[in-house]
DNA sequence: CTAGGATCCTGTCAGC
DNA sequence: TGCTGACAGGATCCTA
């Protein structure tokens, strides 16, 4: 679930409280969840963080690393010691603020980021010098992985990615929609080796910046349109961490009520039924490439030769 | 090589 | 209330 602004968010979030900061023990809940011996982690020092599109990199001071990978469902949570239950941590996210001195929480968003920990989502503890960290993870999906500092840009994942978007030039993109031109386009930028970093909502509301309808076929597209997307991923992911992406601190509202930090700047995601912010139609949900989408049929239409072949919608 | 579908896992929610 | 199937903010593997 968390995309690239999640992890940025997330990044920023934590080099606060463990950079040079020691992991004294790890404990796994999960042994799906953790690929490699913790033996190499346990005793080491957090020296910094690193993202390259959705997979967060962990480096330590012994020349080890861990790539973390939320997936669906991963959280990462960091309580300062004696705060492990969350009981007080409801009020520190009242005051909506992301860089609090005693915890951080971000990932998928659910109670998990201010009620009792661990629980029967922990994967994997860190107890460190002055606080626990702790990685959730619903689905089971997700992984932190160990391996030596030198071998993290030859991992298959991370040697694989594309450059992001605020990288990408639209007329490389442009080349890779032609190759994979007989796709339905938001299935293309969903693949990390087209353009890194977007997932199901950033693609979302980035075909809606460019009024592209999702399900026309990569092919289609004019350089224009290429350019656009470009623009609008840019654009939506800029947004979303400034807003602070998916943390404990936008998961509760000022007033302590329960929020959605989609509300801060989705347009389509999730407001299927309520009016488009730019024409007023109602806001759809389909189908495309296995994944729900949301569009504003008025503002995204299919192309008219596709229309033809019967493969609107 | 591309395209499409199944798959990993747990929890929640709509519909009966 | 309980059951069932669909679905979920990701990526990989398998098949054609």
């Amino acid at each position: 679930m968390p995309e690239l602004p999640e992890v940025e968010t997330i990044k920023r979030g934590l080099s606060k409280f463990c950079v040079q900061r020691k992991i004294n023990r790890v404990e796994i809940c999960c042994e799906k969840s953790f690929i490699g011996p913790k033996e190499l982690v346990e005793g080491a020092e957090i020296i910094g963080l690193r993202r390259f599109g959705k997979a967060l990199i962990i480096d330590l001071s012994n020349s080890i690393s861990m790539m973390v990978h939320l997936r669906m469902t991963g959280q990462l949570i960091y309580r300062a010691k004696g705060k492990e239950t969350g009981a007080d941590i409801l009020e520190v996210a009242r005051k909506n603020k992301l860089g609090d001195k005693e915890s951080f929480a971000g990932g998928h968003p659910t109670d998990s980021f201010f009620s009792e920990l661990p629980n029967k989502q922990t994967r994997v503890i860190f107890e460190m010098e002055k606080g626990t960290l702790y990685f959730n993870d619903q689905r089971k999906f997700g992984f932190v992985k160990v391996l030596p500092t030198a071998e993290v840009m030859e991992d298959k994942f991370i040697k694989s990615l594309a450059p992001e978007p605020w990288q990408t030039k639209p007329e490389e993109l442009q080349k890779v929609l032609q190759r994979r031109k007989n796709s339905p386009i938001k299935a293309v930028i969903l693949d990390q080796k087209v353009i890194a970093g977007i997932g199901n909502i950033y693609a979302d509301e980035a075909l809606f910046y460019a009024k592209i309808h999702p399900k026309r076929l990569a092919g289609s597209l004019s350089l224009a349109e290429t350019e656009k997307l470009v623009e609008g991923a840019c654009k939506v992911m800029d947004a979303s961490i400034n807003s602070g992406g998916s943390t404990m601190a936008t998961y509760v509202k000022a007033d302590g009520t329960k929020g959605d930090y989609l509300e801060k700047f989705a347009k389509v995601f999730r407001n299927e039924g309520k009016p488009c912010p730019k024409c007023g139609a109602e806001i759809e949900k389909i189908r495309v490439a296995g994944r729900g989408t949301h569009i504003c049929p008025m503002c995204q239409k299919m192309g008219a030769c596709q229309k033809m072949e019967g493969k609107n919608d």
